[in-house]
RNA sequence: UCCAAGGUAGCUCAAUGGUGGAGCACUCGGCUGUUAACCGAUAGGCUGUGGGUUCGAGCCCCACCCUUGGAG
C-alpha cells in the first residue's frame, strides 16, 4: 500500500500538458494543481474553510518553520497538522531545504546537515535529513519532500555538482528513515542549477529510488525567464511519465501555463499570497496595483470577470482604501481573490487539456493578461 | 496684562555659529519550495515675519505675529 498514487488521464494532443489524478490518504487531487502556501500551519490571511471552498485540494507547510515554533511534538500531541489547522484535504510538507537557501547566513552546510541558526531567537539547530523526516513524520503531511540543498543563481558548474550530488545522499537517506510509506509519500528532488548534463544526472539519480514523485527544485530563484524554461524542457523529459512532476516554488501566472505545456503537474507559490498582502492583485485583465491611486475612485471590480467573494462584493476603491488604511480585511480580501484566481485557472487548464485546446486557452490567456 | 516654553518637509521631531536631516504620511516600483501586513526608490524646505551682529545665522541680539502652559 502506497500513500500517494498518481494517475495520468489524458495528454493534451499538441503539447505536453497533461491531466492527471493523484490520490493521497486526504483525498484526490486534481493536476495539475496549484498549491496554496500555508507556512506556519496557516495560509495566510484566510480560513481553511475559505481555501477549501475556493477549490484548493493540497495546500503545502513547511517543516523547519513547524520546527521551530511551536514545535513537531505539539503538533504531533494534537494530533497531527491536519487536525492541529483544521484542514482535512491533503498536505505537503516541505522538508527545511529551501530555508538552507534562503536563510543565507544563519545557516553553515556539511554532508552531515545543515546548522541552522534561528531567525526567531538565534537559537543554533542541527538539521539532518534524518531530522526532516523525522518532524515531517510527526506533522502527519500526505507528501513529504526530501532534504535537500537548493544552489543559488547563478552558481558555477562545480558547486552545483557537488549540491547536486549531496542532495542525493540526502535523499537516500530520508528514503532509509522514512518508514511511513502507507501514510506519507516521499517526493525527491531535481537539482542540477541551469545545467543540462547536472539536470540529467540528477534526474537519473533521484528516478532510480522509486519515488511516487519527483520535483524539480533550483528554479525560479533570480535567473531570467527564458532560461528557467529552457531548463525546464529538458528537465521533463528526465522524469517518468507515471510519476507527478512537481515543480517547486512557482507561480505566476505565465509560468504556470509554461510549466503546464511542458508536462508539469504541481505548483506552489508563496506570490498569490504575499503579493496580495502587499497591495497587488493577479486578474483576467493582467496585474492591478490596488494601492496606486489611479484606484482611489474606481467602484468597479477588481477582475470583471471573477466571481470570487472580494469581487462580488467589493470595489477597487475600497480594496485601495483598506490597504492604505492598513487593515487587516485588505490582506483577507485580496488574499481570496488571488488564491481564487489561480486556482480557478489551473481548472481551466485541466479543461482545456481534456479537449486538446491547451495552447489556444493559454493564447487567449496571455492576450487578455497582457504583459507581464 | 505678565511669566515661561516653543514656532524647521503634510505630521511628529533632530541639527557645536560652518553643505538643514530622520521617522511617519504621500507617489511609484519590486516581491516566485515565506526570515516578507515586507523591502526599495522618487518627491517634498525663503527654518513664523521684519531688522541687526558676524567672513558666515535654523542657532546670537531687538521688535512684532502665532501656539501651548502658568499667574493674575
Amino acid at each position: 500500500m502506497t500513500a500517494i498514487k498518481y494517475q495520468l488521464i489524458k495528454e493534451d494532443a499538441h503539447c505536453n500538458a497533461r491531466r492527471g489524478q493523484i490520490q493521497t490518504p486526504h483525498g484526490t487531487i486534481e493536476t495539475p494543481v496549484f498549491m496554496p502556501v500555508g507556512t506556519a500551519a496557516t495560509v495566510k490571511a484566510m480560513r481553511p474553510e475559505q481555501v477549501k471552498e475556493m477549490g484548493a485540494e493540497i495546500i503545502l507547510s513547511n517543516t523547519y518553520h513547524l520546527y521551530l515554533r511551536p514545535g513537531h511534538e505539539i503538533i504531533r500531541e494534537a494530533g497531527g497538522l491536519h487536525k492541529f489547522m483544521n484542514w482535512d484535504k491533503a498536505i505537503l510538507t516541505d522538508s527545511g531545504g529551501f530555508q538552507v537557501f534562503s536563510l543565507g547566513d544563519l545557516r553553515k552546510i556539511t554532508e552531515e546537515g545543515v546548522t541552522f541558526q534561528s531567525h526567531i531567537d538565534g537559537s543554533r539547530h542541527f538539521f539532518t535529513p534524518e531530522k526532516s523526516m523525522e518532524v515531517q513524520n510527526s506533522l502527519g503531511s500526505d507528501i513529504i519532500m526530501a532534504f535537500d540543498e537548493c544552489a543559488p543563481y547563478p552558481a558555477d558548474h562545480n558547486y552545483v555538482k557537488n549540491s547536486l550530488e549531496r542532495t542525493t545522499r540526502w535523499l537516500s537517506r530520508c528514503k532509509d528513515y522514512h518508514q511511513y510509506t502507507d501514510t506519507q509519500g516521499l517526493f525527491g528532488i531535481m537539482q542540477g542549477g541551469m545545467y543540462k548534463d547536472l539536470r540529467y544526472q540528477s534526474a537519473m539519480e533521484i528516478v532510480e529510488m522509486d519515488l511516487p514523485g519527483y520535483s524539480i527544485g533550483g528554479l525560479s530563484v533570480g535567473e531570467p525567464k527564458d532560461i528557467m524554461y529552457e531548463v525546464l524542457d529538458y528537465c521533463v523529459d528526465y522524469l517518468p511519465k507515471e510519476k507527478p512532476r512537481y515543480l517547486m516554488g512557482v507561480g505566476s501566472p505565465d509560468c504556470l501555463f509554461e510549466g503546464v505545456e511542458r508536462g508539469i503537474d504541481m505548483f506552489d507559490c508563496v506570490l498569490p499570497t504575499r503579493i496580495a498582502r502587499n497591495g497587488t492583485a493577479m486578474t483576467s485583465l493582467g496585474k492591478v496595483v490596488i494601492k496606486n491611486a489611479q484606484y482611489q475612485r474606481d467602484f468597479s471590480p477588481l477582475d470583471p470577470n471573477c466571481d470570487c467573494y472580494t469581487c462580488k462584493n467589493y470595489s477597487k476603491a475600497y480594496l485601495r482604501h483598506l490597504f492604505k488604511s492598513n487593515e487587516i480585511l485588505s490582506s483577507m480580501l485580496l488574499s481570496t481573490h488571488n488564491l481564487h484566481f489561480l486556482v480557478s485557472t489551473m481548472k481551466k487548464m485541466r479543461e482545456a487539456i481534456e479537449q486538446d485546446r491547451f495552447l489556444n486557452y493559454k493564447k487567449e490567456f496571455y492576450e487578455s493578461y497582457g504583459k507581464f
